[in-house]
DNA sequence: ACTCCATACCTAAAACTTCTAGGTATTATA
DNA sequence: TATAATACCTAGAAGTTTTAGGTATGGAGT
């Protein structure tokens, strides 16, 4: 289990980057980020969900509704362009704050 | 410039981080966390205080003023014992986390 | 003496976000 | 024919953060 500021912190990078692939479901994207990161990250519908709808109001990404084989209603989200560029900066800001840690929590100083 | 969450989510492992060597007050804090980011986190007084004091509350940090050579009065903190292993859950938390995103972002899947 | 900047701390209220706890509907399974 | 799993949704409660101020002191410059 991971904390809740950290949780926050996480979610837009990860679904930025989830979806950099190809598109994918809602309900899809949680089953693949409580694998992805063997149970560490418990995202629910409760929480995903609205973050989505925000994202996608902010046209990081688009929705499309499909139907599969067997019948079922699912909503597709794939990266904008602008998500693109958003995850490129997401992970940019991500990097800085963990050399800023990482650079503190290892012993030796390293090569930089 | 960092965004909001990954600010919020990080300001706790670095005030617990920073405290290990030794204590520091509030001000100083402030000071050596935008020099060590080198300006990526731009730590303001308004919002360290309140998470000094919520983790004070929480007795991951213990203060005690003093006075200054100049006479100034200052407010120390230090990690409690209950702190410093804060400190590593946090860590290890966010490497977790890390691990998630860096694999996913790394095109070599590397020896794990 | 006086002004201004830096140091050093604090906090109430407003603004924002997140979580809870439900809801609907369909298909697959026992 | 229940029950579980899939698949989506959201109003209101609860929680957090930021804003925008406040106080006080010391030092530097005029």
């Amino acid at each position: 289990m991971v904390s809740k500021n950290l949780m926050a912190a996480s979610t837009k990078p990860l679904i930025l980057t989830i979806l950099a692939p190809g598109e994918m479901y809602g309900y899809q994207i949680i089953q693949s980020v409580i694998e992805l990161s063997g149970g560490t990250l418990e995202w629910s519908e409760g929480m995903l969900y609205p973050v989505l709808h925000k994202m996608e109001r902010e046209k990081f990404i688009r929705s499309q509704w499909k139907i599969s084989e067997n019948g079922r209603r699912r909503k597709y989200y794939k990266l904008t362009e602008s998500g693109k560029e958003e995850l490129d900066k997401e992970r940019e800001q991500w990097m800085k704050v963990h050399k800023v840690l990482s650079k503190m929590w290892d012993p030796s100083p390293a090569y930089d």
